[in-house]
DNA sequence: AGGAATGTTCTTAT
DNA sequence: TATAAGAACATTCC
């Protein structure tokens, strides 16, 4: 899933890939993945080229430049859903499957945006600091200071599962991650935010940090992670310990992992090292 | 009333 | 075919 690792590596393909290319041409299958109309895409970005990226939790930030001077600057915003991906390539023979956004480049090569199952969405906007505070979208995860972290979780009243998701609290966890971070701190998924301690806040700060951190480092590949993470109950696509026994329990207590639901998403806790 | 919490829906490959 | 997901939107709560 796209989350905050999988986007920060989807922004360094890009910076490495697309960069200071003129934009010849734009296609797209399907109108309802902008966020704006595509007329007004294609006007924009034609002539136009990549500059630069930013990226906020889960949304990569494209800066662009042109030929003729504007007033306004022109960012291209990216949001990966839950199957997004980015393909950089010369022929189209190696036109990615569900490639439904491609950039087409002058020296002939395209970028293309994938999106499986149509969650993904590409727009264009001028104000990064605006674009967030319409969205509520609040501090990067990698960002996130102890003391931001604990404002945010002391002014809701509700589960910390779905308080953690939500990506005003703090921006780029989801619902994998969220677990992780929750299993790390040893903290039950089912927790009311009132009832943590400053200490169980700053578990989870920690664990935000080590989850984010090892993610990135591992360049979002789940099967390089040490076995202590929960990850490896999970059915991920490829896990190479999906339905194996001894990938279901706890790498630490060795208790059963339970499956439950919390906040409406699926959820993996160990029932022993995080108890209500 | 109204902001916050909680629930539903969209979408499609596997 | 039942399932999974992020976020927008809808509804309920206090």
């Amino acid at each position: 899933m796209p989350e905050l690792p999988e986007v920060e590596i989807y922004r360094l393909y890009l910076e490495s890939s697309s960069l200071h290319q003129p934009i010849e041409n734009i296609e797209v299958d399907d109108p309802n993945l902008l966020t704006v109309p595509f007329t007004t895409l294609y006007e924009t970005l034609v002539g136009r080229w990549f500059t630069g990226t930013r990226r906020i939790g889960k949304n990569l930030f494209v800066l662009t430049d042109g030929p003729d001077p504007l007033d306004q600057p022109v960012i291209v915003h990216m949001h990966f859903g839950m199957t997004g991906d980015l393909a950089y390539y010369h022929s189209s023979l190696d036109r990615p499957k569900y490639a439904r956004i491609v950039f087409h480049f002058r020296n002939g090569f395209n970028l293309g945006f994938i999106c499986p199952r149509k969650f993904e969405r590409i727009g264009l906007i001028d104000d990064i600091p605006a674009y967030l505070k319409r969205k509520k979208i609040g501090k990067d995860g990698l960002a996130i200071s102890l003391s931001e972290l604990t404002e945010q979780i002391r002014r809701k009243k509700a589960l910390i599962k779905p308080v953690l998701m939500d990506q005003s609290t703090v921006a780029g966890l989801g619902n994998w991650i969220v677990d992780e971070v929750l299993f790390q701190a040893r903290v039950h998924p089912e927790k009311r935010t009132e009832n943590l301690t400053d200490n169980e806040i700053r578990q989870l700060h920690d664990a935000i940090q080590l989850v984010l951190t090892t993610a990135i480092r591992h360049e979002a590949q789940y099967r390089d992670f040490t076995i202590n993470f929960l990850i490896h109950v999970r059915e991920w696509d490829d896990s190479p310990y999906d339905d194996v026994e001894a990938h279901k329990f706890c790498p630490r207590c060795g208790t059963r992992i339970a499956k439950s639901e919390v906040g409406g998403r699926t959820t993996y806790f160990c029932p022993n090292d995080q108890q209500l």
